[in-house]
DNA sequence: TTTTGAGTTGTTCGA
DNA sequence: GTCGAACAACTCAAA
């Protein structure tokens, strides 16, 4: 009745027990399923710094995931190397006749896949979807083709959606043939792993599949609102769900299905509006599986043309949380300081910095990729593709969003900016997000001397704007 | 094949 | 303060 006497079951972006596909489909298949996961050398060996939140998330998930298998019969095997070389060693060691994983759409992930395949045969390595609700060809124009504007493809999606593809796959049922491993596998500390602790406890983020749960029991009486709340940086809006969606402690499927019946026939926009963020999740992931080109090149290949001046004291106000503008300055400090940055920061500093200080989107791709917590590939370069204007969908690019209008507008009363930037604690709700134009008495008064205690702006706004305008026809014509 | 409607998240200007 | 139009014209997707 089993097709196989014994498979692996490889972790990877999937560090769950429940609603995983990949599990599931080995714990049907085998007699025996081992468990394995891989710390992989050639991942944490080019991160740009020994202290990462993310590898500390990484190892509280690993760990509380090795305790559920326990709880379960079974018991994870924990490897420190290269995936590429250990998981074929491993495989022929316990002479598995499959290993099963869920498909990983990075470039880098594809290229590893097809390696650790190759190294495997004769034994195989069975892949199934689990990050995604609709993969890359599931959704397609009548042509057949694939979207690339977002609207019609949300409108596909949630026309082809069905509760058939949001049910969770039953492992509980299953895991009576959970195989104990020969030998020891013991847990990597993060010390073990070279890496130093960070801040990530001090800041209430934990991994874990647990830690996941309460976060989404605390969204869910959100949802409602979240239409509403979302774009207000200073209040409790989003789910900050995103980095247990991106090392997969939370089923896509759990949360896409509540989701979806809150939203209802319409009666819920606040649900509604957060499901269609997680179809941008899945838009993006398709991009990136069909344009892999995208992830060093503009996607409307025209901006290619464009020669960013790149002025290096500019980009180091940026990434320091220095220029001068208060809402760009606290977001940049946000995400200096957790890891995290709420969307519509990403936005606006995103956007300063292409289209005022005039630096090539791809740097600052390449800081949020280093610094965020939920960084994604396929989600961080199709935002900044957005943001620049070179991106897959009609944004124009004479859309530019002024720091000081986004800031009284998403943080009137200045309370986000001064969490961050308590250099201008004493500054008002009316003038917190353009100090510099407070008189020299006004400044005395608030307790900040422009230029000296904050810096003034490192460019004029409505110049910079004139400036990109410019750059932009030019390329064009 | 041709036509038509529409495109995440904005800003500025002028009435 | 508020509102509508202009920004410029292009590409996508469906009829």
């Amino acid at each position: 009745m089993f097709r196989f006497d014994a498979v692996l079951m490889w972790f990877r972006r999937d560090l769950r027990v429940a609603d995983n596909a990949a599990l599931y489909a080995a714990l049907k298949a085998a007699r025996r399923v081992y468990c394995v996961f891989v710390y992989d050398t050639e991942i944490l060996d080019v991160l740009p710094s020994r202290a990462d939140r993310r590898v500390e998330f990484i190892v509280q998930s690993v760990d509380e995931l090795g305790r559920d298998l326990v709880t379960r019969g079974g018991q994870l095997m924990v490897l420190h190397g290269s995936a590429r070389v250990e998981i074929p060693r491993l495989a022929n060691r316990l002479g598995v006749q499959a290993v099963y994983a869920n498909h990983d759409y990075e470039p880098g992930a594809l290229a590893r896949d097809a390696a650790v395949a190759q190294a495997l045969k004769p034994c195989e390595f069975l892949t199934r979807k689990d990050q995604v609700i609709f993969e890359k060809d599931e959704i397609l124009t009548q042509g057949g083709t694939p979207f690339s504007v977002f609207t019609p493809y949300k409108n596909a999606w949630l026309k082809k959606l069905d509760p058939f593809f949001l049910k969770p796959y039953p492992v509980e049922g299953y895991t009576g043939n959970m195989a104990q491993p020969p030998g020891k596998f013991p847990a990597f500390t993060l010390a073990g792993l070279g890496f130093k602790p960070t801040n990530l406890q001090a800041l209430g983020i934990a991994g874990g599949a647990n830690s996941a749960q309460q976060l989404f029991t605390d969204f869910v009486p959100r949802m409602a609102r979240y239409r509403e709340a979302r774009d207000f940086p200073a209040i409790r809006g989003p789910s900050y769900l995103s980095v247990h969606l991106r090392f997969g402690t939370i089923s896509i499927r759990e949360i896409a299905r509540a989701a979806w019946q809150a939203a209802g026939d319409g009666d819920d926009e606040g649900a509604a509006t957060w499901l269609s963020e997680l179809i941008w999740r899945d838009f993006y992931f398709m991009i990136l599986h069909h344009h892999p080109r995208v992830v060093s090149c503009a996607f409307k290949p025209a901006y290619d043309a464009i020669r960013w001046p790149n002025d290096k004291a500019l980009f180091d106000a940026w990434c320091a949380g220095r220029t001068g503008y208060p809402i760009v300055d606290a977001a940049i400090r946000q995400i200096n300081q957790t890891g995290y940055m709420h969307n519509r920061l990403r936005m606006i500093a995103a956007s300063f910095l292409v289209k005022d200080l005039l630096v090539d989107w791809r740097l600052g791709e390449k800081y949020f990729a280093d610094h965020l917590n939920d960084f994604d590939l396929a989600a961080n370069n199709g935002g900044w593709q957005w943001a620049a204007s070179t991106g897959c969908d009609a944004q124009p690019y004479f859309r530019i969003f002024n720091p000081v209008t986004q800031s009284q507008k998403f943080d009137p009363d200045g309370a986000f900016i001064r969490r961050y930037v308590p250099e201008l604690a004493g500054c008002d709700g009316r003038t917190i997000h353009a100090p510099w134009t407070l008189s020299a008495d006004a400044q005395r008064a608030a307790g900040v001397v422009i230029g000296r205690d904050y810096p003034a702006p490192v460019v004029d706004h409505a110049a910079a704007r004139l400036r990109v305008l410019e750059m932009f026809k030019t390329v064009k014509a």
